[in-house]
DNA sequence: ACCCAGGCGGGCG
DNA sequence: CGCCCGCATGGG
C-alpha cells in the first residue's frame, strides 16, 4: 500500500467481497477484484478506493487526495443497510432461503446513475466477461481509465463504440449518452417516484423495462425495483410458477407482493444464485 | 461449427 | 396483446 493511502476500518462483519464483485452489478464491470488479497478496488474522485478483509475486520483506504472516503464507501456498499434484516424480511420460502445461503454477505451496491445506466445498456443480449471487456475498452479509450460520462460519449463515433465491442449496442449508447446530456439530468432523479424515473428511462431508445429497473435499483437505489432477465424469468416460472411461462408483469406483480420494498434485493440473490447453479 | 449471453425494437397475426 | 426475429461480437 502506498504511503499516501490512509487505511480505516468500517465496522461491518457481514461483507463478502468476493461475492459483491462477483455479482453481475456495476463494480463487476469498472471495478477490479485481486484474488490474493480479497480486495475490490474503483476508482473515485481521481484517486482509487480499495477494499478488503483481514480476518473479520474490514478495511478501506483511498489512493489520492480527497476526504469523505468512509462515507463514500458506506453509501456505495450500502452499508445502513442491515442485511440481517433484510434476509429475515425476504426469507419466505426454501428457494430464496438456499439464494441467500449461497451469497451471505453480498451487498448491493448503489451506483452513479449514468455509469448504471451505460453499463446495462451494454449488458444486452451479452455475457457477464464481455460486459467487463467493453466497458474496460470504453475507459480506456475515452474516460481516460474511468467510466466516460454523457459527454464524452456523445462526441465519440458509432465507429470507435464498435471498435469497443458494442456491437449493436452502438447506437443506443450514442443516444443515451445525447439524451442525457440534453434533455435530462439524472442526477437530479434521486429519490424520485418509481415509475416517474422509469418513465423518463424508456424515453430513450435502447432502454427497455429490465434496463431500467437495473439503474432504478442499481443507480438510484430504490430496491423495490425488481430487474427481470433471462435468468429471473427462468427461475421465476421454475420456483414459484410450477415451471409456466409467465409474462414480465405477472412475475413483476408476483415479486413485489411476496418482497415488498425489498425485492431488488431478493432479485439480486436469485440472480447469482441462478448463475453459479 | 454451433450456441449462448443481466434486451430491445419492430413487424406480424 | 403475444410471438418471433434480427441485431454485433466474443466466449465456451
Amino acid at each position: 500500500m502506498p504511503a499516501n493511502a490512509k487505511e480505516f476500518e468500517l465496522h461491518e462483519r457481514l461483507f463478502d467481497i468476493n461475492a459483491t464483485y462477483d455479482s453481475g452489478q456495476p463494480l463487476n464491470f469498472f471495478g477490479d477484484y485481486s484474488n490474493e488479497e480479497n480486495s475490490l478496488s474503483y476508482s473515485f474522485n481521481g484517486g482509487s478506493i480499495k477494499i478488503r478483509k483481514e480476518k473479520e475486520r474490514l478495511l478501506a483506504s483511498y489512493e489520492g487526495h480527497g476526504n469523505g472516503i468512509r462515507g463514500e464507501v458506506t453509501r456505495r456498499f450500502r452499508l445502513g443497510d442491515s442485511l440481517q434484516e433484510v434476509y429475515k424480511k425476504i426469507s419466505t420460502d426454501a428457494f430464496i432461503e438456499k439464494a441467500i445461503m449461497h451469497s451471505k454477505g453480498m451487498r448491493l451496491t448503489l451506483n452513479d446513475p449514468w455509469e448504471t445506466l451505460a453499463v446495462f445498456i451494454i449488458s444486452q443480449a451479452n455475457n457477464i466477461k464481455k460486459i467487463r471487456m467493453d466497458t474496460k475498452n470504453l475507459m480506456r479509450m475515452l474516460g481516460n481509465g474511468r467510466m466516460p460520462d454523457a459527454d464524452a460519449l456523445k462526441k465519440a463515433g458509432i465507429s470507435t463504440l464498435r471498435q469497443a465491442g458494442l456491437g449493436f449496442r452502438a447506437e443506443y449508447i450514442k443516444n443515451a449518452a445525447e439524451y442525457c446530456s440534453e434533455s435530462i439530468d439524472l442526477s437530479k432523479m434521486h429519490g424520485k417516484d418509481y415509475y416517474y424515473i422509469k418513465d423518463a428511462l424508456m424515453e430513450m431508445k435502447g432502454v427497455g423495462e429490465k434496463v431500467a429497473d437495473c439503474v432504478i435499483l442499481m443507480g438510484f437505489g430504490n430496491t423495490t425495483a425488481f430487474p427481470i432477465d433471462r435468468w429471473i424469468k427462468r427461475t421465476m416460472e421454475a420456483e414459484y410458477f410450477n415451471g409456466e411461462k409467465k409474462s414480465i408483469d405477472a412475475i413483476h406483480e408476483f415479486a413485489y407482493g411476496r418482497w415488498k420494498g425489498l425485492a431488488g434485493y431478493a432479485q439480486q440473490y436469485m440472480f447469482r444464485y441462478a448463475r453459479q447453479r
